[in-house]
DNA sequence: CATGAATGAGGTTTCATTCAT
DNA sequence: TATGAATGAAACCTCATTCAT
């Protein structure tokens, strides 16, 4: 087992006195304000020592390199967003698929823009980091949610959902990382919702066998 | 005369003699294959000159620093999928609404596709690179593009053309790029592209504001 | 806080613990020695740790690039002839003025040549550096003594202190720098301290207002 | 015979068509602008290439090595200075002191400030090349001269020559340097040649044993 | 003779990481 | 545990010089 040594990118021990706790929250914080500040670039472990306004030394007590440094940091944001996405899909169930979307589009957009500048860095750290497994890990969470509210729709049944959810999932993140990103109209921060919830719901509602419950009426109109 | 200095992400000299042609393209080939095999991470500039079978001081005739060399392949990429798209756009104007985005699609994925690992190698570079404005201007000329066929679609008109082609394009991108990364079902690769006409026709169809008319007299007009 | 960054050439940090100080010391004696051994050209960051026994890295703990560190032992070998000249002024106060002349001649060739090789070495620094404002700042500090001290004669009164005081400095240090470059005939080194008396001393005493008193009152005065 | 290999100072060929006599013209003039213009760091032998309008290649032809190409400049400003400080002395042969002192100070002031920014250029090119043995022999041909005339003075007898002109020399060159360097007060810039005429006379009226020729009265006074 | 592409040693600087205190 | 001084590999970049064309 080499999972704790250095080329691990777990962290190294997990606090147990109160002291530690609050050091390792520093140093997270920090993390993220250096990131922020500086840049992905410029984001040293000493600059992160500094700004936690603990030594170098401290920091590799609790992360036993810097990749899992940043690895725990776009853990947590990415946590954040799917346990997000998973919580409003499993509200979300058993309603029309109109309302799922409008919930999901919600979740997710508020999410990722709850810290915006945020998402923005970490977008650069998935990037450094060797990071595909956990990017993939998350992604495959969230469609998986999203799959089954999909499957619980009062009104509506899909052939493929593991296509289909991750259409819908992915078409999301392409407009908004392009809005976080700053390439966008300016309009887009406001429409961002409403847009994504007509391009997903015009998509779902093309793809989907309607179901002739009591309460749905035909969603895809004519 | 400034605009060619170490700063620049300009390349450096225009090669004259037809050997330096040779050397110029040997450097930018390598980047692309350092890129690939080693990750943008480990490209440094003494490796991209070894393996183009030059010296480090070779590289830095033709391009200012590393960033520029970069940039340069970045920028052919991504020249290279607009021009796609405009062209594309140019040949579909005045065709009905499913038509354009058949054709949108299929000119947007190829060309992403058509060097996968390149397109993969590229999205880390971007990250890296300061390149916001590159992408930016690229993403700009492609909505452009699309505006402007979606404009000229003899079965449909739209409100809001710059927001909906923004929609159009960064639909398509989330899909694509994550079956690039590579998380994405298996089946995603072949499905891709249909899955994409179905996203976005489903979402012009649904804000279009339809043409009763058999033969579109002038679009812009009326 | 943005005072001791890598472009400064202020010191970077000071030291805390008691091994640091003695690196630091470490490192500005090899400085000297590189300097005085291999000469201007060939001081490298390298060299000089190496020399000082510790890493490069080390090096640049303490001072944020070559230039800070040149300038530093620069600083220190022109503070040390000021200061020399400064209290020589000061002490000579009030004195006749070939009494100020002598003692001004003797601080400042033996502030020069107690480190010969040292401060032929420093004069090609000052020349590579941009230490055009130091040199200055050090000229200043020193007319600025010289003007007060011949101010205070007490046989004697100068219309343009200032300018006096400039042609005094500047025509010691013309013919101190070429004995200590080397250029000059053997015998002036023995000769040079007398040779600048009897220069400055002719120079002020045509330029001088006699003062008929004996017992000097307020010089400043009548 | 290595004179004219890769290390040696001296021009590598002397130019006999009228075409190589324009390119070295060329090559030399650049030199001196670039010194200028970027400073002696950034000169580098493409940049005087560029300037002069050739190729690098075409420099190595006529200066076996960059330090050449600097000797060369730096040679020819010295002997501006020396030959006109040469020709000063013969002319004032056989005439009072004063009259040695002014002339002597008018031709070596005229000839540095001549071309002020050259002058402060090469003041570092010196530094930064091997010249010691240049100046030194510049230095001393200027004593010679200095030395032949005050011989000559029709009213005053030196006992040691060749430490007076030493002096003389030397004593100019403090000043004129402060001033060439920007250190001084403003006005010197205009005082300069009267002050040096006043110092150096009044060092010399010092240590001359006056002769009693019928031509020359007493200069000192006393 | 002139060109300018190519060379590559060598310089400066950074920063993740270790370890004695 | 915490500290922070020290490490040193490794990256970027420059520029004097050569030589085939």
């Amino acid at each position: 087992m080499d999972t704790k040594n250095t080329n691990s990118l777990e962290p190294r021990k997990t606090p147990i006195q109160a002291r530690s706790v609050v050091t390792v929250d520093a140093i997270f914080e920090a993390t993220v304000q250096v990131l922020l500040s500086e840049g992905p670039q410029r984001l040293t472990t000493t600059r992160v020592a500094d700004r936690a306004g603990v030594s170098v030394g401290t920091v590799y007590q609790y992360y036993p390199n810097k990749q899992s440094l940043l690895y725990a940091v776009l853990e947590q944001h990415l946590l954040r967003v799917t346990t997000s996405v998973e919580q409003a899909c499993e509200v979300l169930r058993h309603q029309p698929l109109t309302d799922m979307v409008v919930g999901l589009v919600k979740a997710f957009v508020d999410a990722k823009t709850a810290h915006v500048e945020e998402s923005k860095a970490l977008y650069l750290v998935a990037a450094e980091l060797d990071a595909a497994k956990l990017v993939e890990q998350i992604s495959e969470r969230m469609r998986k949610a999203t799959a089954s509210m999909l499957d619980s729709a009062v009104d509506a049944r899909f052939d493929d959902l593991s296509m289909v959810s991750f259409m819908v999932m992915s078409a999301m993140v392409g407009p908004t990382r392009a809005v976080l990103e700053g390439r966008a109209p300016p309009k887009m921060l406001q429409a961002l919702r409403m847009q994504l919830v007509t391009l997903c719901d015009a998509y779902l509602s093309r793809l989907a066998i309607p179901q002739s419950t009591r309460k749905t009426r035909a969603v895809a109109g004519a």
